[in-house]
DNA sequence: GATACTTGCTAAAAAAATTGATAATCAAGA
DNA sequence: TCTTGATTATCAATTTTTTTAGCAAGTATC
């Protein structure tokens, strides 16, 4: 019985986290899917248009179009690629990179004081929780594909 | 250290949720907005379309398309409401309440081993956990609203 | 060096949302 | 009762965003 509450629980947290980034989109002037385009390349770095494509989901196109979006409202700049003439690298803004972080900032401090409230043990039991439920979702995703 | 792991994981996790959704939506052949109002109207029973915009955080003018999308597909019907005229009563068909359950399936019983793996206390921490983590999501989308 | 692949972009079209307006209904109060 | 104001679902027009298809430039492989 225990196991609907906590599956209606993972349900919820998806659509804060859905609604959060919408959230954070509005307020930052951009859309959701230059939102997760600006987190990439806040977090992982600097990125190619391809590289972002694969990691939204979305065509190349798709993509160009959202980086001129993102790049006229001055939030990313492009460069061609050293080595390679037919890539770019994208890159973000310092201070448009700051400016989310700040937004996003709330979010993370709770997260990490709940994790520091938390004793190691239950820190690994959240931890392989977690692991195993993204198993589970790749697993379902997959699932109904290998139909054909 | 080990927040940073842990943010990653639900990151990850919003991520498989996004993409579960849209495989879904691609394996029953309606859009993202019409998965997650069946999935309301199965799980909670029928709702009008105003409820239905209100859950999905679109316009009611969006619901409308959504829902004739949904009912030109056969998924859904609408009937008047017993009491107000104003209103409609928009009900999940049988069938296609049955297939959605049935792609969702793998998923479910996942979750459903998953917490039946564990030991009471650890269903504990994950349950508070989830809860709180809702909490920190709902405040920090609310944060810089309140910026006016 | 010729051929095939990759990369990013453009253009046209499709898909889906928003805004604003409208018709029908309801709820209260004069 | 009737009229005023609010609610509900829909429609129409516009806007936003994505996709598909095709292309030009660069790279790699043979």
């Amino acid at each position: 019985m225990a196991d609907d509450d906590i599956r209606a629980r993972i349900q919820q947290l998806g659509v804060r986290q859905q609604r959060f980034e919408r959230h954070l989109a509005k307020e930052l002037g951009v859309d959701a899917a230059g939102i997760e385009a600006m987190d990439h390349l806040i977090s992982t770095g600097p990125a190619t248009p391809t590289e972002l494509a694969r990691r939204l989901e979305i065509s190349t196109a798709a993509t160009t179009l959202v980086l001129n979006r993102l790049e006229t409202a001055g939030h990313i700049h492009r460069e061609r690629h050293p080595t390679d003439g037919r890539k770019l690298v994208v890159t973000a803004e310092q201070n448009s990179a700051e400016l989310a972080y700040s937004h996003v900032l709330p979010m993370i401090e709770g997260v990490e004081q709940l994790v520091e409230s938390m004793t190691p043990e239950e820190r690994m039991t959240i931890q392989r929780f977690l692991d195993q439920l993204i198993t589970i979702y790749d697993d379902a995703t997959r699932k109904t594909h290998q139909n054909f």
